[in-house]
DNA sequence: TTGCAAAACGGGGTGGTCCTCCATATCGTA
DNA sequence: TACGATATGGAGGACCACCCCGTTTTGCAA
């Protein structure tokens, strides 16, 4: 079911069975790998730690995105359904918040998951499949769209910049020994400055007067 | 003396001339390099287009990062001096920014800068020299406690999250194909969460509203 | 100028990476 | 059961960071 999550080979139902078993374990191994060594981590390691020639992780998936996105699709199959659910909020401004400091929550506690999601279909490599970049686009461009349609969000600001951001701060989070906490204040920080005239999120429409006026 | 840059070595006064020579011929070399294939430049490549050995090249800059902070010492003394102008502007919270966006745009346009400031005395290496972390830190920590004390700034902004946040962003945007103008919008947009005037995302108990007698 | 010890050098080795070929083993089916 | 398609993994090439150690260069002092 789940594990249509192939975002590189054939992979589709017609796996023989030992194909897909030295599949899934390549993605154990990659998944703990990936959690303790961050994206960088050695492939060569994780074929050995699968029990696998590396020819065979190669050929499974023919780069580190595409194992990588493999690795997090799932998590960011969570991602999206939670942009579908958020959708429906009545408070479309918060609901985009909300669910931009999941991603980054996400991002936190993955390592190597927001470069994954960085990454889109930079290298051309992506006609395999749709990538966890387009798919975490397209959930997040939903959720801007109404945010922006009621007034939430500076009508200047794009999807991907705003996924840039978070990506951006967890990645940095990420190199440094910085707890979850941390990134998310760096987070909330940086969407703060989303908001058209500083309406703040949560409570009464707030303006924030002339702005650089005091500085 | 500009050039006791070395942050690295003994590189003291006592430098043989050879010594010298070398140095400075693999700084180039690196320069280059890494303004071409950015950080994760091949050090291999770098001493062979320097002409020496990569012994040589190992014994000048024990690691990665020792290199990139001698190649980039020089623009962090600049953006440091520039602080230091700034410390006398009347005006510390525009001040902070125009600091903040030159920081940006240097490491905008100058490909592992960012990456480079960003990673500290994180591995207990520093202590051969002052890094360009702390350099930077420094600097503008001065330029912080101005702006705050003149209420430009939320009091709860550290100087390390916004230099995290500058880095951050200029390190997604070297990721990807981003000009240094999209660069500066991004910047823009986060460093507008600064200002004492947002009412921060999660705190809606958070009373500093006061300040904004405005409107 | 010459001699010489200390300093600097760099070739080559070690052990690691990523990735590819192709002879071999395994699977699913007729 | 037999066979062809499919999948495998070890060996090997190209590259890398980093280190050991015999050799060369330098600067100073006689």
């Amino acid at each position: 079911m789940t594990q249509g999550s192939a975002a590189s080979v054939p992979a589709g139902r017609s796996m023989r069975a030992d194909a897909r078993r030295n599949r899934d374990r390549i993605l154990a191994a990659a998944e703990t790998a990936v959690a303790e060594h961050g994206a960088e981590a050695s492939l060569e390691e994780i074929a050995r730690h699968a029990g696998v020639g590396s020819a065979t992780l190669h050929r499974h998936f023919p780069s580190r995105q595409a194992l990588l996105e493999a690795v997090f699709h799932d998590r960011v199959e969570i991602l999206c359904a939670k942009a579908r659910d958020l959708a429906a909020s009545p408070d479309p401004g918060s609901a985009l918040v909300t669910w931009l400091r999941a991603v980054g929550a996400h991002a936190a506690s993955n390592r190597g998951l927001a470069a994954s999601l960085m990454r889109g279909a930079r290298d051309g490599d992506s006609t395999l499949g749709t990538t966890c970049h387009t798919m975490i686009i397209d959930s997040g461009g939903e959720l801007l769209t109404r945010a922006r349609q009621a007034h939430a969000v500076r009508p200047d600001v794009a999807i991907a910049d705003l996924l840039k951001l978070v990506n951006a701060i967890s990645l940095a989070a990420e190199q440094e020994t910085a707890g979850a906490a941390e990134t998310d204040r760096l987070l909330t920080l940086a969407l703060d400055g989303v908001r058209p005239q500083g309406v703040p999120v949560t409570g009464p429409a707030r303006t924030r007067g002339g702005g650089s006026r005091n500085t």
